[in-house]
DNA sequence: CAAAGCGTTCATTTTTTATTGAACTCTTTG
DNA sequence: CAAAGAGTTCAATAAAAAATGAACGCTTTG
């Protein structure tokens, strides 16, 4: 038998544990979310019980900081949500399984108000091109144009993604 | 007047330039592309000739390693494509204006090879769920089928996404 | 065919981002 | 109401990502 690893007292992931985590890891960085939030939410979302933070550091290896500001993003998005356990001073987290809140928030936070500075950023582009000299300003404009038209396609496909990912 | 900057002869981005720089270096971003890129593609997609690397250096500030490494890389997108100037020696560039090529490799070359690579994770997941005792298999089962459950959404949105990106 | 030009590659450095953990606040408990 | 517990914050550190630039390999040119 190999000797014990440095931490004895916490106690290993499972093999399922280490895919869903692995998994969320993944597809979290997409959204530029970083490792260990992926971490937390994976245990959370294959755990059918409520895991306190300090539970959470043990098994994951993850600071306190870590956690903590992990656990606080996750609320913001509403992926995990704290349970009162009886008898327990500590709070206890659950995920959220309905996994269409960080595709929502993303698309909300991230996504629209890139939109909405890119389309400002049109609108001046527009404006300075007035200044330019007829030929110039012909095959700006028409880039501008060009530009124009994808923010706003954006703009339209939004809230139907919107209506899709709520089900 | 204020001293000149330090290298005199690079010719000053004027406010369109900027403006367009900034907006893809702010869109690229969010598909996890460096700034080089962003500042490649967006003086690109404003000017109306074609500029080689080198003045794409001088003008951007930025060094030969990132231009030639930002420049293969738009041109494995297809976003950015050499074109022959007469009487010059030097590889030319413009801007594939189709911005919709970035959207659709995105989603081929990072999307969907994580969709594949999930799918099998939740398969493996399913089966090591079997040999959880009863209890347990029931609510690990259930959170599993809900990964599934967006996976599959996941794999259906595309194509319908792709043709509507490419128009 | 030597020298200069152009572009790429990659080891090194810089910059950015994420993590750590000690100091702190607020809450509970004996 | 002191002491311990729980959780947050943030300055310092570590890790990851991007940029730099010198060395290299083709190509062109005189």
């Amino acid at each position: 038998m190999p000797a014990k690893a440095a931490k004895p007292y916490e106690t290993e992931l499972n093999e399922i544990e280490i895919e869903a985590i692995e998994m969320f890891i993944n597809f979290l960085k997409l959204l530029g979310l970083p490792k260990s939030v992926g971490e937390l939410y994976g245990l959370l979302f294959v755990s059918s019980q409520p895991i306190s933070m300090e539970a959470l550091m043990e098994r994951l290896g993850i600071s306190m900081g870590a956690a903590s500001q992990g656990l606080k993003l996750l609320r913001s998005f509403g992926a995990v949500k704290v349970v009162y356990v009886p008898g327990d001073r500590r709070d206890h987290y659950v995920a959220d399984l309905e996994l269409s809140r960080f595709a929502t928030v993303f698309l909300k936070d991230e996504i629209q108000p890139r939109l909405d500075r890119a389309l400002v950023r049109v609108e001046r582009m527009e404006e300075l091109a007035e200044t330019l000299d007829a030929t110039e300003r012909k095959a700006t404009f028409e880039r501008i144009e060009r530009l124009r038209h994808w923010m706003d396609r954006g703009r339209k496909m939004m809230p139907w993604i919107l209506r899709f990912l709520v089900k």
